[in-house]
RNA sequence: GGCUGCGUACCCAAGUGGUUUAAGGGGACGGAUUGCAAAUCCGUUAUUCGCCGGUUCGAAUCCGGCCGCAGCCUCCA
C-alpha cells in the first residue's frame, strides 16, 4: 500500500517519498497569538495531528513543528489596545490555544518554536539573502526583491504585476524596487513597545512574518524538509514568500510536499476576525467557548468526518448530527465493555490475531469481514489522508458488530469464543479510532455540579421504577423515564436490568 | 481585472473515466425487538451527481460554454 498526497505544488496527487529513508518533517504554519482562536484554527492541527498518527503507524519516524507568531504588527496593536505587556499577552492567548489543542487531542507536536525566541536565526537568514543581492535595505526597512527570484509564484500560479493594481497601490512604499516586493525586517516605529524591538546590523525592528515561518522551518527540519502545511488562505503570499526566501537563500528544495486545508466557514463565509459580520458572532466560534459547549471528541469527530482539503461549513446542527453519530461508536464500545468484561479502551486484542483461530460461520463471517474493512480503511487514509472515507469504514464495522452481539444473542448468554472474537474486533476498532485520535479514553461523565449523589438518586429511581413495573404499574415508571427525558436523561431497558446515560 | 477551488438526496458528506445503474453520517418513514419506549438490527428515502453541449465503447468523474458559491491578489488557519 502507498502512500499518496496532493500536493499544492503540482496541483495533483504525488506518491509520497520522504527526503530521508524512514523520516518525515512537517512543519505547520501555527496562530498569530493577537486574539482569541476560533474553531477554523483547530483544522490544521487536526488534521495533521491525523497525518502524523498516520505517518507513525507506517512506521516513519515523523518529526512536527508548529510555530507560533508571537511578533507580529496585529499583537502589537492588540497589547497596545489593551494596555498589556505584548509577550505577556502572546503567553496568554497561547496558552488558552495549547490547551485547546490538547482538549482536541492534538498531542504530537515535536517543536513549538516562537518567533521572538529565534530573532538570531531570522536576522541570519536575512543576512543570507542580502548576501546574495535577494534583499536589500532601506531607511531600516529590509525587502525581499522578487524580480530576483526567476521562479516566484510558482506555487499558486501567479506574477506580481498581473495583481489587481487598484488594493496595492494605496500601500507601496515609494522604497521598494518593485511593488511585490515584502518585508523581511520592518524597521521600528515611535511608540511601539521594547518587546517588539531587536538590533539588527540594519537598524532596530521586527522581522516580519513570512521570514519567521522559513527561518524556523530549516532550523528545525533542515533546507529541505517534506510537508508543509496551512490554510489555504496562506497559501499567497505568505508561502509563496516562504519559498521565495528559503529557496534563494539555500538553492536547495523548501518544502516537497505543499498541504493546505480547506477553511471552515460560518453561514457560507470564512471565519475570520477582519468580516464585521463574522465579528458579530465571533465570540461563540471561539474554541474556548465551543469547548465549554461541546465534547471536544465530537468537534474533533465532526472535523475529521470532511475531507481536510474541503470547507466545512459549522453550524451547531452539524456538532448535533456529528455528537449522535460518535454515539454510535460510544455505545458499541460500552456494549462490547459488558459483554467481554475488559476495558475496551486499552485494546490488547487486534482482529488479525485471531486469523487461526478455528470460529463458527458467524464468527468467521465477521472476522472475513473486518480483515477487509481494515483493507479498506488503510487504503482511504492512504489516499491522501482521507478521513471521511476513513471514518464510512469504521461505521460499517460497528454495524457489522452490532449485529453479531445481536445475533449471536451475546447479551443473554456469552461463550467464550464469541466472547474473544467481540474483544478483537473491538480491539481493531479501537485501535484504528486511534489513528484518527478518536476513542482514546472513555468519554468524561457529564458533570451535574454534583458532590457523586446524582448517580445514586438516578439508581434509586431505577429502583423504584423496576418496583412499580415489576407490579405492572407502568404509570409510575413512565413518567420516571419521560420526566427523565426532559431532564436530558435517557433511560434504557435492556435484558440485564436498566442503564441511563446523561445528555 | 488576474489566480485557485467548489456545486452530489431534506441536511452534512465520500467518490474525480468502467470494481459504484453513487460510500458513510444526520433526519424522516416502515418492519423486527420492547408492556410502551430507548438502544440495536433489517428495509425505504439521488435511474442520478448546478445547467447546456462535446470527447469516449463507457463520464458525477475529461473538454468547452453558461449559471451559482467560496478563497487569494492587504493581515488571516
Amino acid at each position: 500500500m502507498t502512500l499518496r498526497v496532493y500536493n499544492t505544488l503540482s496541483g495533483e496527487k504525488e506518491l509520497f517519498e520522504t527526503v530521508k529513508p524512514g523520516e518525515v518533517g512537517i512543519y505547520l504554519c501555527g496562530p498569530t497569538v493577537y486574539k482569541p482562536s476560533h474553531i477554523g484554527h483547530a483544522v490544521g492541527p487536526i488534521i495533521f495531528d491525523v497525518i502524523k498518527r498516520y505517518l507513525t503507524f507506517k512506521n516513519f519516524k515523523v518529526t512536527w513543528v508548529l510555530n507560533v507568531t508571537d511578533v507580529e504588527d496585529k499583537l502589537i496593536a492588540e497589547s497596545q489596545a489593551q494596555g498589556r505587556d505584548m509577550l505577556e499577552l502572546a503567553r496568554d492567548l497561547e496558552r488558552q490555544y495549547v490547551d485547546a489543542m490538547a482538549a482536541l487531542g492534538v498531542k504530537n507536536i515535536d517543536y513549538m518554536p516562537r518567533a521572538s525566541e529565534h530573532i538570531q536565526e531570522i536576522i541570519d537568514h536575512i543576512g543570507q539573502l542580502m548576501e546574495k543581492d535577494y534583499a536589500y535595505a532601506v531607511d531600516g526597512d529590509v525587502y525581499f526583491d522578487v524580480s530576483k527570484d526567476e521562479d516566484y509564484g510558482k506555487l499558486t500560479n501567479r506574477k506580481a504585476d498581473d495583481q489587481e493594481s487598484g488594493t496595492r497601490e494605496g500601500l507601496v512604499k515609494a522604497a521598494k524596487r518593485n511593488p511585490g516586493d515584502f518585508a523581511l525586517w520592518k524597521a521600528a516605529k515611535p511608540g511601539e513597545p521594547d518587546s517588539a524591538k531587536y538590533k539588527a546590523p540594519w537598524g532596530s525592528g521586527r522581522p516580519g512574518w513570512h521570514i519567521e515561518c522559513s527561518a524556523m522551518a530549516m532550523k528545525y527540519l533542515g533546507q529541505t524538509f517534506d510537508i508543509h502545511g496551512g490554510g489555504l488562505d496562506l497559501k499567497f503570499p505568505h508561502h509563496e514568500n516562504e519559498i521565495a526566501q528559503a529557496e534563494s537563500a539555500t538553492d536547495q528544495v523548501f518544502a516537497k510536499y505543499w498541504l493546505h486545508h480547506g477553511l471552515t466557514r460560518f453561514n457560507t463565509k470564512k471565519i475570520a476576525k477582519s468580516d464585521p459580520e463574522m465579528a458579530k458572532v465571533m465570540e461563540s466560534l471561539q474554541i474556548t467557548n465551543l469547548l465549554k459547549k461541546h465534547d471536544p471528541e465530537v468537534l474533533r469527530f465532526l472535523i475529521l468526518q470532511s475531507h481536510y482539503r474541503s470547507p466545512i461549513e459549522f453550524s451547531e446542527d452539524v456538532v448535533k448530527a456529528a455528537k449522535t453519530g460518535l454515539g454510535t461508536f460510544r455505545r458499541l464500545l460500552e456494549r462490547i465493555e459488558r459483554v467481554t468484561n475488559a476495558d475496551p479502551y486499552k485494546p490488547e486484542l487486534q482482529i488479525e490475531r485471531m486469523r487461526d483461530v478455528e470460529m463458527d460461520p458467524r464468527s468467521r463471517s465477521l472476522f472475513d469481514e473486518l480483515m477487509q474493512s481494515r483493507v479498506r480503511f488503510l487504503e482511504e487514509l492512504d489516499d491522501d489522508f482521507n478521513t471521511a472515507g476513513a471514518i464510512a469504514v469504521l461505521f460499517e464495522i460497528a454495524s457489522a458488530m452490532n449485529k453479531y452481539i445481536d445475533d449471536a444473542k451475546l447479551e443473554t448468554h456469552s461463550e467464550e469464543l464469541p466472547r474473544n472474537v467481540l474483544r478483537a474486533c473491538g480491539g481493531t476498532l479501537v485501535s484504528f479510532g486511534n489513528i484518527l485520535g478518536l476513542f482514546e479514553r472513555r468519554p468524561a461523565a457529564v458533570s451535574m455540579g454534583d458532590d457523586g449523589k446524582v448517580p445514586a438518586l438516578l439508581e434509586l429511581l431505577v429502583d423504584v421504577r423496576k418496583m412499580s413495573r415489576e407490579a405492572k404499574q407502568y404509570g409510575i415508571g413512565d413518567h420516571i423515564r419521560d420526566e427523565l427525558t426532559k431532564l436530558g436523561i435517557t433511560l434504557e431497558d435492556g435484558k440485564d436490568g436498566t442503564r441511563w446515560r446523561i445528555d
